[in-house]
RNA sequence: GGGGCGAUAGCUCAGUCGGUUAGAGCAACGGACUCAUAAUCCGUCGGUCCUGGGUUCAAGUCCCAGUCGCCCUACCA
């Protein structure tokens, strides 16, 4: 076995043609909290997200409006697909196109191999066509014809017979993999997560698979068979490939690269395309002798008003929408905490709202302003040395020895989610600490303070301070990943970087442990790290 | 038709291997406090764990049947 050398996480690649919406976001938002947790225990990561641009689909788009495919794939992918990883706040590492010439080159290279090795056979695909609608229609869109129709199976939308039609097509042999992609779920029961998703994959194939028609004739908007140029790629055997291909497969070049990378340790998708992933890819990788990634995870949608996101019924919602009003990171926040990741969960404006209120604002934000505000009151910002530590103090750091751990425990069963829940638990008992000690009051005991209204380093007050002081900083470095602007801006209340170095560059491992930030540090108040919302607009969309 | 998942407090959700009196957050109500962004902290209120059977010393949890909801059922992605 090779040393675990790169952490490789990807979103699926995002069909081009679709508006963004926060479902999209989602993914995008997970794969990012993941990989930043991952590159603060400064591990190597490698994370990359993409576009999906080729299809009938896009094609008819593109027509629609007069265009080339490749100019209205170039422009959606400027205008919506780029811009939104800026608002998201994500640190992909590439950005792979499924018309980049790296990724043609490598689909065609690759597919050749499978022909030349003899995994590809030419065969017919029958169909039931209607003539209407132009496309090859599956039983479920069609129904029983009545009147002078009947018995005859007739096209929903048009109501008309459709055509039985044979085309010829090559195959890919997906019916032989069967048995390899149980026996791989067996051995291997972290390949598809979570649980339900797995038992739905393995449903699926125990009803046998039939083989895959990877070629269209019809259309040309796609990737060209290298022997063959009358027929493009079947959209999802071209898709699937950019995992590797954007890290190097089928390039001489790239040989390091590729063999440091690949394979992915987890590919994040929406259940809605979880059989692509977990079934045609891995027979894919299998026939190639290429090795398999280690997870495949599906995740669960956004329900708004309870139902999916749609756009026909108007519920699909632009991320800028919502970070307009939030912001990057409370958008990052809200949606890993509050939607228990590989579950369906709500969104609600009142929800968002009030969790940013009462959690971001009130609960985190506060907490760094208070303690900003009493060391610049009672210390002049310069952080104190402390004096003898009592229960109370390493009980708040058994607190934050025990959110980092088990915050790592969740990152590495990719719940980030439970993630989150534990770091907040610092959050909460700092809180507490504060209100139970009583800085305020520790300040009016003799001793304390000196003539001048200066306090006393070595005393109870500094060691308070220093104590709360110490869990932000645990705070900063475990909520980066979740929301890197606040973490960064509570970095430079603390003085972190003149202190200790960039907030990217401290270990995770730093953050379970009070002995960080020197004495006599600078710490500054800043501006509140969440103003509180009051805007109506926020909770009467 | 076949398969998967879910139903727990007013709302959103946890609940591990079957094991004490079923938990959290929000909301509501009461109190404490004044460092802080009218914030923080404590307490109270709040349950037919969808229904009906079954297994068990013991069931939110396991089994069977049912109700309701969502998803998948292969070449649009």
């Amino acid at each position: 076995m090779a040393q675990p050398s790169c952490f490789y996480l990807t979103t699926p690649i995002y069909y081009v043609n679709d508006a963004p919406h926060i479902g999209h976001a989602y993914t995008t938002v997970a794969a990012d909290v993941l990989t930043r947790w991952h590159r603060q225990r400064q591990e190597e990561v490698w994370f990359l997200t993409g576009t999906d641009e080729h299809g009938e689909k896009v094609l008819r788009t593109a027509e629609s409006k007069g265009v080339a495919p490749q100019a209205w794939a170039d422009k959606l992918v400027a205008e919506e697909w780029l811009p939104v990883l800026d608002t998201l706040d994500a640190a992909n590492d590439d950005f792979i196109r499924t018309t980049d010439e790296r990724h043609e080159v490598a689909v065609q290279r690759f597919i050749q191999r499978l022909y030349d090795d003899g995994h590809i056979y030419k065969g017919k695909f029958e169909g039931q066509y209607c003539v209407a609608c132009e496309e090859y229609k599956l039983p479920g869109d069609l129904e029983d014809g009545t009147g002078e129709y009947e018995g005859q199976q007739v096209c929903k939308i048009h109501g008309r017979p459709v055509e039985t039609l044979s085309e010829e097509n090559y195959f890919f042999p997906l019916s032989q993999y069967g048995d390899k992609l149980l026996e791989l779920y067996e051995a291997h029961p972290e390949f598809v997560q979570p649980a339900s998703a797995r038992n739905e994959v393995i449903g699926f194939v125990k009803q046998g698979l039939r083989d895959l028609s990877i070629s269209r004739s019809s259309f040309d908007w796609g990737i060209e068979l290298p022997w063959d140029s009358s027929h493009v790629l079947y959209v999802w055997f071209d898709a699937l490939l950019n995992y590797a291909s954007a890290v190097g497969l089928e390039d001489e070049s790239k040989q390091d690269e590729f063999s440091r990378i690949w394979p992915a340790d987890v590919h994040l998708v929406g259940k809605d395309i979880l059989r692509f992933h977990a079934v045609i890819w891995p027979a894919m990788l299998l026939a190639a002798g290429l090795p398999l990634p280690k997870t495949i995870f599906a995740h669960g949608w956004l329900l708004v008003g309870g139902e999916k996101m749609s756009k026909t019924k108007l519920t699909g919602i632009h991320p800028r929408e919502i970070t307009d009003v939030f912001g990057s990171d409370a958008f990052r926040y809200y949606f890993t905490r509050a939607v228990q990741f590989g579950h369906d969960g709500s969104f609600s404006w009142e929800d968002i709202a009030a969790r940013y209120n009462a959690e971001l604002a009130n609960g985190w934000g506060n907490l760094a302003s208070r303690v900003a505000a009493m060391v610049g009151k009672y210390f002049g910002g310069a952080l104190p040395t402390p004096g003898a530590l009592t229960d109370a103090e390493t009980d708040l750091e058994a607190v934050a020895a025990r959110a980092v751990a088990d915050a790592e425990a969740a990152i590495d069963r990719i719940s980030p989610t439970d993630a989150v829940a534990a770091v907040w638990t610092l959050v909460e008992a700092t809180n507490v600490y504060l209100t139970e000690q009583e800085p305020w009051k520790v300040a009016k005991l003799p001793g304390e303070l000196d003539e001048s209204g200066a306090g006393a380093g070595g005393g109870r007050l500094a060691t308070i301070l220093v104590t709360a002081a110490e869990a932000l900083r645990s705070l900063a470095i475990l909520l980066n990943p979740v929301t890197p602007q606040a973490a960064q801006n509570l970095w430079t209340i603390l003085g972190g970087t003149e202190a200790l170095g960039e907030l990217d560059k401290q270990p995770v491992a730093d953050a379970a442990a009070f002995n960080g930030l020197p004495q006599h540090v600078t710490i500054t108040k800043g501006a509140p790290l969440f103003p509180r919302i009051e805007d109506e607009s926020a909770d009467s969309k």
